[in-house]
DNA sequence: CTTACATTTCAACAGATGTTGAAACAGGAG
DNA sequence: CTCCTGTTTCAACATCTGTTGAAATGTAAG
């Protein structure tokens, strides 16, 4: 029977860096087989490493379904057999490729908001800071030389928008990180209403998005004036306009505080 | 060899309804077989928009390569060889649940944008009043009593988030009603640059799509605080969010206007 | 009835898919 | 050298995939 996504889980496969899976020992504990760290450099690069490199191009372009382990054997330039030695099946491959770089995105946001509520010491951070912390690190960190970083984002943008398995995965990756933007939010917006703040940060979250799917599609639509590629470019003009949002949010707050979901009526 | 949905191309496809496509001829000119709608209710339940309603469900959970034809056949509780009597390849099926209702939202959405600035003149229409034109018909609009329409809006972000061929479905169905929007708004923001425009349709763009797709993300992340299927909520809180991001956009713009991408040298 | 055509079922195809076990290889240790 | 262990290759498996042709069934008209 052909498996499906369905309960990605974390048997493991969630614990940072398990080695080969089925077959004889561990070989390695940490990110590189034993043989590669031993002794200085192997001539022979780094298979495994070759296959997460592979797989994220793959995934993030077509999808969990949409990739064909003999596909990411051939663009890894290695044998179908290995991945499944490595990581023991398709999904353990596809969550090891969603957590290579989710600790590194999450300590670059994590240290930017910390320096933003220093900066702004005694008072409380701006939203704007706030705001900045959370996308400059994505958009413009020095990390994005590495060319696979543009495919992960995509691979994040595909996880996030895809129902059940990919929630779970994004809940388990960032929620924590999110929580504590949440709190210093709630620092630069006090008053600010609970609900309001989590419809604010879920607008705020699919403007990242689809920012960092870079779909192309706005640049069809601007006829090339704009592109969804140049991401420094996004970042300078998400901030404002998400900062203009959260304020907007809670001006309109008191008004929405009332009532549970809607209501209309004008008289009492 | 199997074939990948990559130029899913409109062969036909997009042209509003073709019929059976391999057999004989062409037995109905528009929704429905021609022996359902010559007599009366044929009793037995229109096979072909069986096929449709579990292709949108099948289709929005899983994606396109996460569904079989076996699946939806299934489903619909009719032969495997059915779908392809009816619309001839698995991409065309697809197609035409993406079609199907896409007439139907964007002609409630253009009539509420006619109705928002009819009702402002002769001054422009506010900012606000566009977006809620835009939002609106999508969130609350008396089709949602029908179900397929939830799966139909998970369908819609799939698409909008997947590069390439969704790409260019999103483009062809969407692109003519959102530049009347941008028109809109370009009166109701005089002066405001386009690159700031279009970056700004951007953010609400994804944010809408964010909401469209009603991954649940919100309801895990705010402890149940807020439920992202609760269409009417998301709605009522984003239109003043994004209506204060566009107005943010277009204070700030000035500043940003000169600069082509980023430039942040203090002195000249 | 017969005819004609639309719809539905059935069984099968050719190829692709994730996965596996056994064998081959590499390289350092004894 | 042999032995041991981690890595890589090879060939195959069982199953699933989209698709198709032909036969069966239904339905309305002549």
């Amino acid at each position: 029977m052909r498996k499906r996504l369905e309960r990605i889980a974390l048997p493991a496969a969630l614990t940072p860096e398990a080695g080969p899976v089925h077959n004889h020992g561990s070989p390695h504990a940490e990110d590189t087989p034993l043989s590669a760290r031993k002794k200085s450099p192997p001539l022979k690069t780094d298979r495994r490493t070759a296959i997460l490199d592979a797989a994220e191009v793959e995934f993030s372009a077509h999808g969990f379904d949409g990739v064909t382990l003999r596909t990411i054997a051939k663009r890894a330039e290695v044998d179908v057999a290995l991945p499944h030695y490595y990581f023991g099946s398709k999904e353990n491959l596809f969550v090891a490729v969603f957590d290579r770089r989710a600790k590194v995105l999450n300590d670059l946001r994590e240290t930017a908001l910390i320096d933003a509520i220093a900066a702004a010491r005694p008072e409380a951070p701006t939203v704007e800071a706030i705001i900045r912390a959370y996308v400059e690190p994505l958009f413009k960190g020095p990390h994005l030389k590495e060319p696979g970083w543009n495919s992960y984002y995509a691979l994040v943008a595909y996880v996030n928008n895809t129902p059940g398995w990919g929630g779970r995965l994004m809940t388990e990756h960032f929620d924590p990180l999110i929580r504590k933007f949440l709190d210093a939010l709630r620092l630069a917006l006090p008053g600010m209403n609970e609900r309001d703040l989590f419809w604010g940060y879920h607008c705020f979250s699919g403007a990242l998005t689809l920012g960092l799917a870079q779909t192309g599609r706005i640049d069809t639509l601007s006829n090339g004036l704009v592109h969804s590629n140049d991401l420094a470019d996004a970042c300078e003009h998400m901030v404002p306009f998400i900062t203009g949002g959260f304020e907007a949010a809670r001006r309109a707050a008191p008004a929405a505080k009332a009532r549970p979901t809607r209501v209309k009526s004008s008289a009492h």
